[in-house]
Formats: C-alpha cells, sequence, structure tokens
DNA sequence: ATAAATTTTTAGACAAAACTAAAAATAATA
DNA sequence: TATTATTTTTAGTTTTGTCTAAAAATTTAT
C-alpha cells in the first residue's frame, strides 16, 4: 500500500463508524482536502485490491482486509502518540502530525516492539483505544459529559475534537485524563455545566460537555 | 524535500567523501538502484532548487544548502538507529532498512527531542558519527584493523561494511564496538591476522581487518 | 411527478519520478 | 590521432495521484 491508499483507507475507516452503511465520495474528499473526482479514481483501485467493496453512486464499506489493514494504521498512529507525549515530552496537542507521517512506516517488528516498549498501553493520548497485534480493540463504555447523570463522580477519559485549540483550553483549565468530575447543576436554558473537577468547581459550556468523555 | 529528492542528496553526500570533486552519474544511479537518466533528470531540478552544482558530464557536488540538508538526513537515520538499538532492542543489523524509512519524518522538534531522550549520543550502533543539530560532526582518528600496528592494544569503534552478513560474522566472534582488540601476528602471504579480542584469540582474514575500525 | 439542486462519475490533462532507446559527449585504446 | 568504448544526456513513454470541466446519476423541492 503506498502511502495516499493509507490515507484513504484511514479516513473511510473513521468516517464508517459514523456512518456504517456506506461512506460518501464528498466525505472522504473533504477529510483528505482533495476533490470527489480524485475520491473516485482511488475507490476504484482499492475496489480493484479488494480493501473496499465499492458501486458507483452507493458509496463505500472496507471489506475485511480492509478493515484490519485500517485497524493496522490506527494502530501504529496511536502507538506513535503515546511514545512522542510518555517518552519525548510532546504536549498532547503537538502529536497528531507528527504521528501522521510516522504511520505510515512500514515495519511490523517495528511496531510490535515499539508497543512492548511502551508496556502495551490500552488507549492513546487522548484516550483512543490502541488495537493489539490482532487488531482487537478494547471496549470502553464511556459517555460524554453532556450526557452524564447530575452529582455522580465520574473520570474523565478522552476527547471527542482532538484538536489543538480544545486540548489547550482543557489544558488552562487543569483538566486532564484521569481527573476527577462530578456535574454539581445543569442550567436549562443553554446546558452550561457547573461541575467539581478534582475539587475545584469551574463551569463548562456545552460545546466543550459534548467533547470531553467521561466513565 | 520529496523522499526521493532527500535519497539522492543524501547518496551524493556519501559519494562526495569519496569523491568530493564532483561524484559521477552512473554512481548516483548505482546507489540508489535507478538508471543513469532518472539520475540526469533528478539532477537538474535539484540543481534548479540551488541543493547541488551541476553542470553536463562534469559530474555533481552538493551545495552549501544541499550538505546541510544531506547532514540533516544523516543525522535522523543515525539518530533513529540508535533508538532502534538501545531502546527497542533491534540488533545492529536489522536497523539500517528501517531508519531508511523513518530518516524522511519532517519534525524538526521530533528529532531534537529524540536526541535528548537518546543523550545526545555521538555515534551510531556502526560507529558512525551523528552530526547535532548544528550538522557538526565529531572527528574520530580511527584506523581500519588493517592498518593497526602489532601488540598494540586498540579499541573496535566502528565498522566499514554495515553488511547484514558482516555483522552477524562480528556477533559470532563476539566481537562489538568497545571490544579491546590487539593484532599479535600478520601473515605476510595473505595478511591475515591473528589478533586477541577480549583475551580471546582469533584469526582474521585480510577482508575482515579492511572494514573494521579500532582506535 | 417534474424540475432544480446536489452528488458522483467520466474524460482529458498535468506534474513527479521513473523507464527505454537513441544521440551526444567524454574517456580509453590502438 | 583516429577509432572504440563508456558515460551521460535527450526525447519520448509510463504510472501514480492529482486536477478541471462536463456529463450522468441521485436526491430534494416545488
Amino acid at each position: 500500500m503506498t502511502i495516499s491508499e493509507e490515507n484513504y483507507i484511514k479516513v473511510i475507516y473513521h468516517l464508517s463508524l459514523v456512518s456504517p452503511k456506506g461512506v460518501n465520495t464528498n466525505a472522504i474528499a473533504g477529510m483528505l482536502d482533495t476533490k470527489a473526482s480524485s475520491v473516485t479514481d482511488m475507490l476504484k483501485k482499492l475496489s480493484d485490491k479488494e480493501l473496499v467493496s465499492y458501486q458507483k453512486y452507493q458509496g463505500v464499506t472496507l471489506t475485511e482486509s480492509g478493515f484490519q489493514s485500517a485497524k493496522m494504521i490506527v494502530r501504529k498512529h496511536r502507538l506513535w502518540e503515546v511514545f512522542l507525549v510518555e517518552k519525548l515530552n510532546f504536549a498532547w496537542d503537538e502529536v497528531h502530525e507528527i504521528a501522521e507521517e510516522l504511520e505510515h512506516i512500514k515495519s511490523e517488528a517495528l511496531i510490535n516492539k515499539l508497543d512492548e516498549f511502551l508496556e502495551f498501553p490500552d488507549f492513546d493520548p487522548h484516550g483512543d483505544p490502541i488495537p493489539n497485534a490482532n487488531g482487537e480493540i478494547k471496549k470502553v463504555n464511556k459517555l460524554l459529559l453532556s450526557e452524564a447523570a447530575l452529582n455522580t463522580e465520574y473520570k474523565c477519559v478522552g476527547v471527542k475534537d482532538s484538536s489543538s485549540d480544545f486540548l489547550k483550553y482543557l489544558d488552562k483549565q487543569k483538566i486532564a485524563l484521569g481527573s476527577k468530575i462530578k456535574v454539581k447543576e445543569k442550567e436549562s436554558f443553554d446546558d452550561t455545566l457547573l461541575v467539581e473537577i478534582d475539587s475545584r468547581e469551574l463551569t463548562l459550556s456545552n460545546k466543550i460537555a459534548n467533547n470531553l468523555y467521561v466513565k
């Protein structure tokens, strides 16, 4: 697989978690910052390689083989992110772009040795699960903070939006993965939350609450 | 710079250490396993970018900018090799191919943090010097074992040939970088050496002695 | 249900990096 | 020096992945 093919497979994987019945050409083009016509071309190629099943105008889904490939790319991406944060002391908002490059390094031995070196982490720095060498993914029943029950203690376990802006906001508010969090009040007008985090009180907008996973 | 351009620059760098007055098209083609005509095409492009100075039929040399770029690629390659051996426990004959890929990862921050994580190593696992962030390279007055004086204690500090075959041979003979070595006899007929390594006696062919650096 | 809007595909073109085959320049040899 | 031999370059293709513009299919709206 070329880097370009890998990028398409990865994007189709992520999009099919949201639209499992078929991913649209335009959606792929949007994610890859390319044109729909380029996507069509690539879908034909991926289809020839039996990585996706594709019928004109009907959207695309991953084949079993494409699905496994996608998970291996995601595995690499997330393991490298752990390495960058845990070993090289990058901040969690700095690692995505670098991991986008590292995820295309070919060696299987490399990624398995890296996994071992990192002591087989289950989650990346943003709380996303890391597929193991067999492609198995640990399921976690997390929910969005916006869906959390009142006066119940939760733990922050992940972010939905992992943009630098959002992550820096969390840093500024000293909200990290692992922080204890309890919703004390919910404003019915705009769903603003009054929360207690590690025994500090904070007001969080609905937008924030919609992008923070708790358990 | 594209990966292909980087590979050309790196090869020209290595070849110009041997032929500093100009590197031949065919020599580059040989190293990159490509055709002379492809090399000519690329030399024009690199010349346009002022990474090399190139006159038709006269061979090619790196410009100052090309030279700095080359050293940064070599720096990345060798730092990744240290990482693979020291941290991921790869054998020294397994790391070259993987580092060939890793050397093209773009981030400056990454390589400097990696350097720090590895505690600023001066040499890679084969004894080759690692340029620092400014492109400066530690000089070492090493010599080939074949040129070593009799009955003088040396230390193995590098290999000239870093093929897997040669490195595995050294492993088998328990010769590693850092091993103490003394030439006790030199057979005048074929230059075979009788050496003492870490208090074991060994017979080494001239070919071996011509590919092992000592100090 | 037909028209309008949107999405997707086709057709044709382009740039990068490789190739082959042939021509031109340089180097080696008689 | 003239002739070979070798090296290097040019000219013309190919492949990969992209693009634009236009056509076709699908979806939405009147």
